[in-house]
DNA sequence: AGAAAAGTGAACTAATTAGTTCAGAATGGG
DNA sequence: CCCATTCTGAACTAATTAGTTCACTTTTCT
């Protein structure tokens, strides 16, 4: 988290207020839509101050989202814990899923991120790469496990980490995508991962799933 | 089709021209990137005609969106056909979906709608209604039959036709959108469509699906 | 043909924008 | 306390933009 020394370009004391500042209204307004004199106001800094540490617009939008696909990735890595029952670990982590995906933030960043990648095609492989591709490489990581446990039966573990990812998006993402239902009912998100827990162990499972409910809480709905 | 001529507001004959001009440059470069006098000259039309029949930027966006929305509606409506077999009907449908999703122009309305959604919030709303809820109302009436004819087993269809909708967009959706793999590989495409469709009848299936292909063959990899 | 409607193009306003410049104020290390 | 670095603020350029205007031409209808 004190990591914001690591760097090559910079030159003063106020770097760091133009980065959060810039921060603040490229999400606010997106890449056209931010005026660098509001950046500059917004960052209490002068607009010279603001040209002395990046030569244009471009460079600095592409540091703030470089900086922050860098901080989901971060908030992704801690996802997947143990090697507890595939059951409880997928919805712990399909809850993490959901609930990152309906954040604010999240929602804002995917915007700008979807937004600008054909000006910046860069901007879209880094948010990939920070963010999907992260989560799917942790789900993997522990789907391995569950598959040599006997837990899980899966050949091709890189699609089914992707399926089970992407089944968190199920209604939800969208709707907060498009301002629909711009409330996150907290029930609808909880049904949301229950469902994607259950598809996914009905096409995965084996038999032998050891959680701590009965074995055909997979299929609850089945009589 | 040939319903151009369904208005209120049109004055002149050059109406579709500059209609389809804002739609090339709109879808090209978004609402604030797209310049009007680019708009007139691509339409091949003056500044004055366009402002005759557009008072300002935004409703001309805002129709050249309601067009656009209509016309994916008019693709999803014929999406599911008949009441065949739910495994045959099911890979037909998620085809479709996938092979829309992954054109590009999809991928341009798609864009353009959640990068200006907050800036036009009725555009989300539009986009929403004309295109995913569309398809998950022609899916519901599908699943409907299939639950009649006990081929499938839901208790929610909505929530079903989503995540039938959402796993389409497995892998696939994401990186175009985010530019990681600007073609789009047939086969690749066939995977998803594929595991789609088997996930969908692992959770959902009775055992009395009436496929073409053995009833195994909604689990192909479970030796 | 003749008149009304539709379209043209080019010049114009007013506003906004990215980026520059510079004389001087604040800051901080030795 | 001094001096170099950093920062300021305000004015400036040059470009672009949305939207207007108007004398003039073209199309269309009858």
């Amino acid at each position: 988290m004190v990591q914001q020394d690591d760097s090559r370009v910079r030159r003063g004391r106020k770097f760091n207020q133009v980065l959060a500042g810039a921060r603040t209204v490229f999400l606010e307004h997106g890449f056209e839509g931010a005026s660098v004199d509001d950046i500059a106001r917004v960052a209490g800094v002068s607009k010279a101050t603001l040209y002395s540490y990046f030569p244009d617009k471009k460079l600095l939008f592409l540091e703030v989202a470089r900086a922050e696909c860098a901080r989901q990735a971060e908030e992704a890595v801690q996802l997947i814990d143990q090697s507890a029952p595939a059951a409880q670990v997928l919805t712990e982590a399909a809850r993490r899923i959901v609930a990152f995906l309906l954040s604010d933030f999240s929602r804002r960043v995917f915007r700008i991120c979807v937004a600008e990648s054909d000006r910046f095609p860069e901007l879209g492989h880094q948010f990939y790469h920070s963010g999907p591709q992260m989560v799917r490489e942790r789900l993997v990581e522990f789907l391995q496990k569950a598959v040599a446990r006997g837990e899980l039966q899966i050949d091709d573990l890189d699609f089914a980490a992707d399926q089970f990812a992407t089944l968190c998006k199920a209604t939800l993402h969208e709707q907060a995508m498009f301002g629909v239902c711009t409330c996150a009912p907290p029930p609808a998100a909880e049904k949301v991962v229950q469902g994607a827990v259950e598809m996914f162990l009905a096409r995965y499972g084996t038999g032998r799933i050891m959680t701590d409910r009965a074995p055909e809480a997979a299929h609850p709905d089945r009589v």
